[in-house]
DNA sequence: CCCGAATTGGGTAATTTGGGTG
DNA sequence: GATGTCCAAATTACCCAATTCG
């Protein structure tokens, strides 16, 4: 399985996907839980969108998790309550200590971080974050209010996946968001 | 589990590592005092590092671990050195988050905090340890550099279980811990 | 087109699973 | 806090001829 676009596995890569055993594979496969073509000799080939979508799909609540990190009382009940109707599960920490408390216990998805908070400086938890083995893989969008051109040249050197800029409609927060989980 | 890799584990497996019955290992992946992830099906995957973690943080040798925040390197090699010599497991941070996450993760038995860091205030790093339910029970002990009057009033304030005066000598520290754990 | 190595699916049996409850 | 028991569901092991791949 070289290449034909990436986009399509067959059931070995599948199964290290999953980290779960041929034998698993072909029954997910044989029952249909698995979408997937076959090829002329009857082969299994599964397309990545399918395969990403099982898993959402086994994701029992299905509600993904995102923790704020903010000072501003109004930015945080603004991203809370477009979040929420977006059926999104929110956390909200305004410090340091908490956020990294919070990341450990809660697991969340995404992190969306403010770097003007007064009394945290956004790109140094951004990077203490993606350093860390715990969080590192944990997605983080930037939140600015005023220097787009700073973030914008900043944000990959913190290792931060995305950005926005302050203020911001609920589309625009939720196309960040959709576009990394 | 032959099929997936040699650093996942099952249950099984994992029971047979820690020598413990079926019953205690789902009660420690439930509950989440072991990192694990699940299969589509719900069954429980554990990969090998993160039991190594567990082994570490449910150290029953006797040893206890005291977890130092400080940014002021001399002062952090003094108390490694001091505390080392002394038989004491030794974790060093110099900031909010990752102090946040290491408090989660490493589950120290003590930690000595710095109130007098230029970039996090200590009380309040004390107070936000203090007020989270996974945090609350370890005993915090302030270390300050000049303002004994200070620290003297507030420690209490924070909920700090004792706190002591730069520079001390090794007895000192000493004699600090031991009346606390 | 052929070769050798790796992968495959089917079938079936065996094992392991988490949760509830004691 | 650690453990024993029960059970339906999930996962895995094993064998082997066919397919795929380089």
């Amino acid at each position: 399985m070289e290449n034909i676009g990436e986009e399509i596995l067959n059931t070995t890569e599948a199964c290290k996907f999953l980290k779960v055993s041929h034998s698993t594979m072909k029954n997910y496969l044989r029952t249909g839980k698995i979408k997937a073509f076959t090829t002329p000799g009857g082969h299994y080939r599964i397309y990545k969108k399918d395969l990403m979508e099982f898993i959402n799909a086994s994701n029992k609540s299905g509600k993904k998790k995102i923790l704020i990190v903010d000072d501003d009382v109004d930015i945080l009940e603004l991203m809370d309550s477009v979040l929420n109707t977006e059926n999104y599960n929110v956390i909200t920490v305004c410090d340091a200590v908490k956020l990294g408390i919070k990341v450990i216990t809660e697991k969340p998805d995404l992190v969306l971080l403010d770097i003007m908070m007064p009394s945290i400086d956004g790109y140094e938890v951004c990077r203490a974050l993606k350093e860390d083995e715990n969080t590192k893989d944990i997605p983080i969008i930037l939140v600015t209010g005023i220097d787009l051109k700073a973030v914008k040249n900043n944000y990959k050197k913190v290792n931060a996946d995305s950005y926005i800029l302050k203020p911001f409609s609920p589309d625009e927060l939720l196309d960040k968001i959709r576009k990394i989980i």
